[in-house]
DNA sequence: TTGTAGGCGTTATCAA
DNA sequence: TTGATAACGCCTACAA
């Protein structure tokens, strides 16, 4: 019996002594692992109770190789729409038994990098990337993640990615963008400006979306109309003033798709300082249908990129992937359009 | 040499044995504890570099008794607010060499303990309760809290508690409030209407602040001026709809002070709709500036409860405590009010 | 300066 | 159905 400490906390050779049982059997009765008779259990679980043990996690941990914890690595977990998925992520994570362990990086790649492997050391049952800031468009940016996935399931939410060892999660935004273009071109609207400040995998796909739209309808995306605000984390009047400018240097549009809701905020403002009504003179759509959408006055339309579904299925598959399940490697829902007050088609052609 | 097996992963009896000494000089590198030659030092550096090895966190755990985790409790991180304090924490704690083990328990009593305990049994160095919606106002209810204070440091955010082991930081939104109200009434506001959908801690403390600023004019809070939305999450067209049910009632109000920017936003919605002028016909203030006060238009004049502040020191106290060095049971910042369009104190008396 | 050996609290493998 | 005992991988007296 090696176990002489009169600390606070009790363990199971404490436990197996008080119950009168050897610590095999107390362990037994923990997992209940089949093979111990009624009665024993019952006295065993009796004795637990009545100290209130609870077994150590980390060796718990030591042992099983696991402490049933999965890692949430996220750009900025403030940011309104990841934030959204932290906390869907961790909610379903709970249910199916896993802790979180959550790591905001910031955008910047090296630390992206860095706080990935202080994941692994931590023996993650595995990974999710929040957000699809982490996938970078030459491929030889994303050999930490492949390096990741050799270690543990990696899986990209929102984002996407080839290889051994990582799945995918993601809504066909792309898809979305080249209709609502096209939505918006038959409802009469001219010139419909892009309004983006990411390049990251999402963003990427969201701008050949809109290009397809022209594309379809058999034209090219008007002069000038693809505008990049150069920043993650912005204020609407950013925004604002960026559009502002832009006016009065001569650009005109009738219409403004936005990557995100909050830069479809800043141009209604815009539209408010320019004197220009929504829709009538300026039809806006934002991108994610959050809540702040609804803030905007008019509320705006917003294409919903389903994050509830993306986050429930995302675990899903982790969980599938963890309990030795075969399952798909890349999962693609359909955005959706929700309509409100910054558009009109019922002029649609 | 207790060690025979030939797994993916190293351990430091075969990092020992590639550098030709034993495990305990080994880990005295790892844990640089002085007593080694430099020259011993960088051969084992050079074994560990060359071959990868990253000590195993969980036998680690077991031996120190630590993970070097902290919990964040929090009722819903997809709340703007919440999401904003949680994301500071963590960089902080990150910064601090800890990991942040997210949980989101919702608002329900019975969640809330059971999610505590479940941190506390995951051993981790300290709790951090994200918001005020931990402490209840009768007592009873929280000896969750004490309980798990007995364990390891207990940190409230936003929120406070008397008791061993546990810290409380948090900002001074009584005055705040009480503050708002007089200077609304010297700029001319007749009638205040407060606004507030929780009587969590901190909501309890900004509605005692309003009474509180009446109190000290020598006037009694107009009738039926407190009104509560009966909701955590809710859609800013509830609050409107709220707004203008009441007001096709018959109440009248000149201004509203709001517990949340989301009401304060949901407020300058109904104003919009019953075409009352915003600061002329109403004024409007808020609390939390938060971004979405700039989104709303106009942009609303906001209490700013200095959540980075709070969020560094919270972490700048529990790595106090975690280093056993003293530190107050109790800190206290003022809040500022930020003026933007939804007001005007230019006639203020 | 370095090495040996025991302990941390489980789980799991064998015998009994 | 139970019990003894060896891992699991690290840290750290204590000894050399």
């Amino acid at each position: 019996m090696p176990h002489g400490k009169g600390a606070d906390c009790l363990n199971i050779y404490d436990i197996s002594q008080l119950a009168g049982v050897s610590i095999a059997t107390v362990s037994r009765v923990l997992n209940d692992s089949a093979r111990v008779s009624e009665k024993t259990k019952q006295k065993v679980l009796r004795v637990i109770e009545e100290n209130g043990y609870t077994p150590n996690a980390f060796a718990r941990g030591l042992g099983l190789n696991t402490m049933h914890t999965v890692g949430l690595l996220c750009a900025d977990s403030a940011d309104p729409y990841l934030a959204k998925a932290v906390c869907d992520l961790e909610r379903e994570l709970r249910a199916g038994g896993y802790d979180s362990l959550l790591c905001c990086t910031g955008y910047a790649h090296e630390t992206k990098e860095k706080y990935l492997s202080l994941l692994l050391s931590k023996h993650v049952d595995g990974v999710i990337l929040v957000g699809s800031h982490f996938v970078e468009q030459e491929d030889a940016g994303n050999g930490y993640i492949r390096r990741a996935a050799k270690e543990t399931p990696v899986l990209l939410l929102g984002g996407a990615l080839d290889g051994p060892n990582l799945y995918a999660v993601q809504c066909d935004e792309r898809a979305a963008m080249r209709d609502a273009v096209q939505r918006l071109a038959r409802s009469g609207r001219e010139r419909v400006l892009y309004l983006y400040n990411s390049m990251s995998y999402s963003g990427r796909n969201k701008l050949i979306g809109y290009r397809e739209g022209y594309a379809l309808l058999n034209r090219t995306p008007p002069e000038g109309l693809e505008l990049m605000l150069d920043a993650y984390q912005f204020d609407v009047v950013q925004v604002r003033q960026l559009l502002y400018d832009k006016w009065r240097a001569g650009l005109r549009f009738d219409a403004v798709l936005a990557s995100e809701d909050r830069l479809a905020v800043g141009a209604a403002k815009f539209a408010k300082r320019q004197g220009l009504r929504i829709p009538q003179d300026l039809a806006v759509i934002g991108c994610n249908n959050s809540p702040i959408a609804r803030y905007c006055e008019p509320e705006l339309t917003s294409i919903d990129n389903q994050l509830d579904a993306l986050c429930r299925r995302c675990v899903d598959t982790l969980m599938d992937v963890l309990h030795g399940k075969s399952c798909p490697k890349k999962t693609v829902f359909d955005a959706l359009l929700v309509q409100r007050e910054s558009t009109d088609f019922s002029c649609e052609g």
